[in-house]
DNA sequence: GCGACAG
DNA sequence: ATCTTGTCGC
């Protein structure tokens, strides 16, 4: 198995590899690529931001839909332990956005998530791994490719292009703002791309992440500040 | 064998 | 992700 290492990373014991490998690949066979089954009223986003080289912080944030009002925010920050090594970032992420989620008061309908979701070489990005885990409709909204090809889509708001891998349709390249880089949407679990792509654009109100996201982002910054 | 590569 | 200033444009 090969896979790319950034140049500053340590070396990744390649034992440990093939567990993580072979825990997405049993994980796979449990995702739900479905139309929506929920009625969508409460929407969380949720990022994560570093302070220093192996402390994280992720935030949850909740808002109403569609709406987009802020109804609750929180954050929990912890050491990570390994390294960011693409392919297997919901392993680097997950456990502190988890312990996050947990101080959420009321649980939302979808989590919208900063990363792919099936759009993975084994389409368990990090949104598909928290819906797993949480057993919770998921998507993935990512400001960069992972893998596969498209066309650039045109430069309007609302103009999109499909990202196709092995020959399989596995997110849209999203114009969410005129004259401004795409994004990727991908369904994580429990629904599809064209839910996830429906859900991003109306989350699209005058910026280039969805509100959600955008909003995870923002308070990330926020609350790193006040911990430092 | 040579690139590409979420955050 | 993070390191970082000024600068172009709506």
């Amino acid at each position: 198995m090969a896979y790319y290492r950034p140049y500053n990373s340590p070396p990744p014991d390649p034992a440990v590899m093939r567990q993580l490998t072979a825990q997405q690949h049993e994980m796979q066979q449990r995702i739900i690529i479905q139309k929506p089954k929920f009625e969508l009223k409460l929407i969380a986003g949720c990022d994560s931001s570093f302070i220093g080289e192996d402390t994280i912080l992720s935030v949850f944030v909740l808002l109403t839909y569609p709406e987009l009002e802020v109804v609750e925010k929180v954050w929990h920050h912890d050491s990570v332990e390994l390294p960011y090594i693409p392919g297997f970032l919901a392993f680097r992420e997950a456990p502190n956005l988890l312990k996050a989620y947990e101080k959420l008061q009321q649980k939302p309908d979808l989590i919208m998530v900063d990363g792919h979701g099936i759009s993975h070489p084994r389409r368990l990005g990090i949104a598909t791994h928290l819906g797993l885990h949480l057993n919770k409709p998921t998507m993935g909204v990512a400001k960069k490719v992972l893998v596969g090809k498209y066309t650039e889509p045109a430069t309007t708001k609302g103009s999109l292009s499909p990202l196709v891998y092995k020959d399989e349709v596995i997110a849209n390249v999203l114009r969410t703002k005129d004259n401004v880089k795409p994004v990727f949407v991908s369904p994580g679990h429990l629904m599809d791309l064209e839910a996830a792509t429906e859900v991003a654009m109306a989350c699209a109100t005058k910026y280039k992440l969805p509100e959600p996201t955008r909003l995870a982002d923002h308070y990330a910054a926020v609350f790193k500040q006040e911990v430092k």
